[in-house]
DNA sequence: ACGCGGGCTTGCATCACGCAACTCGTCCTC
DNA sequence: GAGGACGAGTTGCGTGATGCAAGCCCGCGT
């Protein structure tokens, strides 16, 4: 994958972007997640380079975001890990219908039980929901390592 | 940025990581919200190279993501589409906490006016809540392109 | 006029990606 | 049981993106 290259940034987002964060990779989880893709061929409708695809797929592998399965081994299916990068693959998509689809929409996710609509939602734990991004504050939390927490605080 | 390298996939997520789906795009637009970065030298301690950097800068000005402000004009400013992203990157951090940060979160986003810790959460509009990813389904929407939409009924 | 620091640009080496061709094993057919 | 088709990759090579170091430009203070 990346190989450690975003060490400067202590944040879950960077960790989470050396793992998901290359070209293809949540088009493949979201092939994976939602068009029912198992089999390498199944992925190449993309139009993703064969090498690559491979490379992929062995890196989400190693990573524990999918694993092989099916009789031949030839099969890949996202783990719970690799299921719950959904959360990223919708917040995404939410951005882009919101600005880079002036038709509306091309893909709707809809919630399979009660065939209601589903959007993602930032919401605070005391007041509910959080409508305006800027309402935001970023602070250490129990992770961060205790020098790093002094030299910002130094800053 | 890409180029419209993600053509055969018809869905805003696509369209969303033509924007932001590069090496560093997310983490520039992470310090930017979170850590207050808006002139060239604030988002260098990222550790990223500064000609990549300047490429980054510029191609969100172009995509809209971010604007020049300032005295000098010197200083890059999220505009309200870039930082309706902070739904991407929280949604980023939250999948990174949980499955890569084995001594808990780094970082917390509270929400500035209660002082409550803020997640990010999948809703259905009829039925609330959605606890399982594999809940979800994918459906053409209105920008669905009629050939394509008729293409993938008939297979 | 001079130096200094912020804000980039340039050059070059390295790495990742895209493409096409090729291999390997399995299954199907004759 | 030889031949072909197909899925699943691997290999080689050319091109573009990235990393790093150095240099350039410009406003500001002295």
């Amino acid at each position: 994958m990346l190989g450690r290259t975003y060490d400067a940034e202590v944040c879950s987002a960077a960790r989470a972007l050396e793992v998901v964060g290359e070209r293809w990779s949540l088009l493949i989880v979201r092939k994976a997640l939602f068009a029912g893709a198992r089999r390498f061929g199944d992925f190449r409708s993309l139009g993703i380079a064969t090498n690559v695809l491979a490379k992929r797929l062995d890196g989400f592998v190693d990573a524990g975001i999918m694993e092989r399965t099916g009789p031949d081994g030839a099969e890949y299916a996202l783990t719970e890990q690799g299921r719950e990068l959904a959360t990223v693959v919708v917040a995404l998509t939410a951005w882009g219908d919101r600005h880079l689809a002036p038709d509306g929409p091309p893909v709707l996710y809809m919630h399979a039980g009660c065939g209601g609509s589903v959007a993602q939602r930032l919401v605070c734990d005391t007041c509910g929901e959080v409508n305006d991004p800027a309402e935001l504050r970023a602070v250490p939390g129990p992770g961060m390592p205790a020098e790093i927490a002094a030299r910002m605080s130094a800053s």
